[in-house]
DNA sequence: GTCTATATCGGGATAGAC
DNA sequence: GTCTATCCCGATATAGAC
C-alpha cells in the first residue's frame, strides 16, 4: 500500500476514534512511524487529508443515495436502504462529531456537505410521500415533513448521542440501534397489520446480526 | 455589575454564538474593553470560566427538571415542560455544540453533565409511563423506550442541525421548531380525538408568539 | 482592580540534506 | 520519498508596575 493511501486510512480511524479537532498532523506521523515531513510530503497539510477524505464520503453516499427506485420500493426494503446510508455516515463518523465548526475551519467542503445534507432529507421526503400515496402509511403533510426532517437529524446526530450518554453499545451497533429507534418511532404511521410490523423489524434484524 | 459578572454573561453570549472552541480568552478581554491580564485576575482562565457557566446551567435546569408533579399532568401541561427545558438549554446552547469534547476539555463538568443528560432521559420515561397509564397515550414498552430516547436525543441536539441545515429560522424560535417537530411525531400516540390535539397545539403556540 | 509586557507551549508548516 | 531541524503563530498563563 502506498504512503499516501496509509495516511488516509490512518488518519479516517484517529479523526473517527478521537475526533478531527483532537487529532494533529504530528499524531498521525507517530502513528505511520513516518516523520511529520513526510506526511506533509504527501499532503499539503491537514487540510489536504480532510478533503482527500470527505471527498471519498460524499462519493460513497451519494451512490447509495440515489440507489432506490422509490417507484417501487417497499417498506422492509426502505429501512433497509437507511441502514446503508447509516453505515456510510459511520465510516466517516469524524465528519458528523462537530459539522458546524469542520465547515468554519474547512470552508471547501461546506457546500458540498449542505447539499448532501438537504439531498438526503429530499429523498426521505419522496419516499415518505411515495408510501402515502400507495397508502402504505398514514399521515398528514406537516406528519410527513416531521418525520422527513426526523430522519435526517438522526441521521446528523445520533452517533453523538450515543457518545454522551455513554451507553454500552458496541460501536459496530450503533447504527443498528438508531434504527431501532427510528422503527419504533415510526411504527404508528404504518398502515398494515402488527404482525407484518414484527415481520419487517425481524428481516431487518436477520440481516444485520 | 462587577466585572466578574460582566465577564460570565459576555463569555456566555460569545461561547453560544460562535462556539468555546472559537473564542480564546483575548477575544473576551477585548469583547469587554478590558485586558487579558485584568480577566485572569477574575477567573484563573477559561476553564474557571468555563465550570461557573456550566454550574449555572445545571442549577437552572435542574429546578426546571423536577418541577412537574407526573401524577396531575396533561397533555398540554407536558408539552409546556418541554418547552421551558428546552429554552434552558437554549440560553446555554454552546454546551451542546460539542458536548463530547467540552467535557474531555474540561472533565469537571462530565459527571454532572451525564447526570443531567440521564435525569432528563428518566423523566420524559416517568411522564411518558404515567400517560399510558392513564391510557393518555398508546405504545408498547419499546415504543415508550424509544420516545424518551427521542425527546432527550432532540434536546441534546436539534440546534445543531438546525444550525447545519441552515434553515433560516430565527434564533428565539429554534426551541419552537423543536417542539413541533416532536409534537408531530408524537401525536399519532396520543389516543385523544383530533380536534383535542389541535386543541394542545394552539395552546402551545398562543403561549409561544 | 487594572494595566503592560513577557514567558510558555503546542500545532502547523517549510527548507534542505540524504 | 523520507528524514531532521527549524520557524511561525496563536492561545494560555504569569509577573510586576500603576
Amino acid at each position: 500500500m502506498k504512503t499516501a493511501e496509509k495516511i488516509l486510512l490512518t488518519s479516517l480511524e484517529m479523526f473517527n476514534e478521537h475526533g478531527e479537532a483532537n487529532i494533529t498532523c504530528v499524531d498521525i506521523a507517530i502513528e505511520l512511524d513516518i516523520s511529520p515531513g513526510n506526511l506533509y510530503y504527501h499532503f499539503k497539510g491537514k487540510e489536504a487529508i480532510i478533503t482527500a477524505l470527505f471527498d471519498m464520503y460524499v462519493k460513497r453516499s451519494s451512490k447509495i443515495l440515489v440507489s432506490p427506485d422509490s417507484e417501487s420500493l417497499s417498506l422492509s426494503e426502505f429501512f433497509h436502504y437507511l441502514f446503508r446510508l447509516l453505515e456510510s455516515t459511520h465510516l466517516f463518523q469524524f465528519i458528523y462529531r462537530n459539522p458546524n465548526d469542520l465547515m468554519q475551519k474547512y470552508p471547501t467542503i461546506e457546500r458540498n456537505f449542505k447539499r448532501l445534507i438537504n439531498s438526503k432529507e429530499e429523498a426521505f421526503l419522496a419516499i415518505l410521500h411515495h408510501f402515502k400515496s400507495i397508502d402504505a402509511i398514514a399521515a398528514n403533510e406537516s406528519q410527513i415533513d416531521a418525520l422527513a426532517q426526523l430522519i435526517s437529524l438522526m441521521f446528523t446526530q445520533y452517533q453523538n448521542y450515543f457518545l454522551l450518554t455513554g451507553a454500552d453499545i458496541e460501536q459496530d451497533d450503533v447504527s443498528f440501534h438508531c434504527l431501532r429507534l427510528l422503527f419504533n418511532v415510526l411504527t404508528p404511521f404504518l398502515s398494515i397489520p402488527n404482525n407484518e410490523k414484527s415481520a419487517i423489524w425481524l428481516a431487518i434484524t436477520e440481516q444485520n446480526i
